[in-house]
DNA sequence: CTCACGGCTCTCA
DNA sequence: CTGAGAGCCGTGA
């Protein structure tokens, strides 16, 4: 895996394309059941401290994209939407057909 | 150049 | 466990 942005130095445009690829390879290649945070994603895809970017790169997929963007959760464990929203819902339901439960309104839990 | 704003995270009280 | 505060960093006004 390419560490890039070890320091301090604005990400290039290069680099924020090879970022996003990573994202979306790591997505596209886990499991059923699996979720990530966004600083995990960030860190496997190179950029520690990148976890808002990954918000704002699954933010922009496309509503019909294949990937799993619903197992990426904040680190608290949490669905890192307002409650309720759609975006909320949505990703609520997505995971719950994964096996996930979630309680109350955003604690989330294994199911094991 | 500042300012505000995120699908964020850590630390500390 | 909860919450405030400070980092973090790309983006757009």
């Amino acid at each position: 895996m390419f560490l890039l942005g070890i320091l301090g130095h604005k990400m290039t445009n290069q680099e924020q394309q090879d970022f996003k690829s990573q994202v979306f390879y790591l997505l596209s290649t886990s499991n059923k059941g699996d979720t990530f945070t966004y600083g995990e994603l960030a860190k496997h895809a190179g950029a520690p401290k990148h976890a808002r970017l990954v918000g704002k790169i699954l933010k922009e997929l496309p509503k019909d994209t294949r990937l799993p963007w619903y197992r990426v959760v904040n680190s608290k464990q949490m669905i890192s939407f307002a409650e309720n929203s759609d975006g909320y819902l949505r990703q609520r339901k997505l995971l719950e057909d994964e096996g996930w439960v979630i309680t109350g309104q955003k604690l989330l839990t294994p199911e094991k």
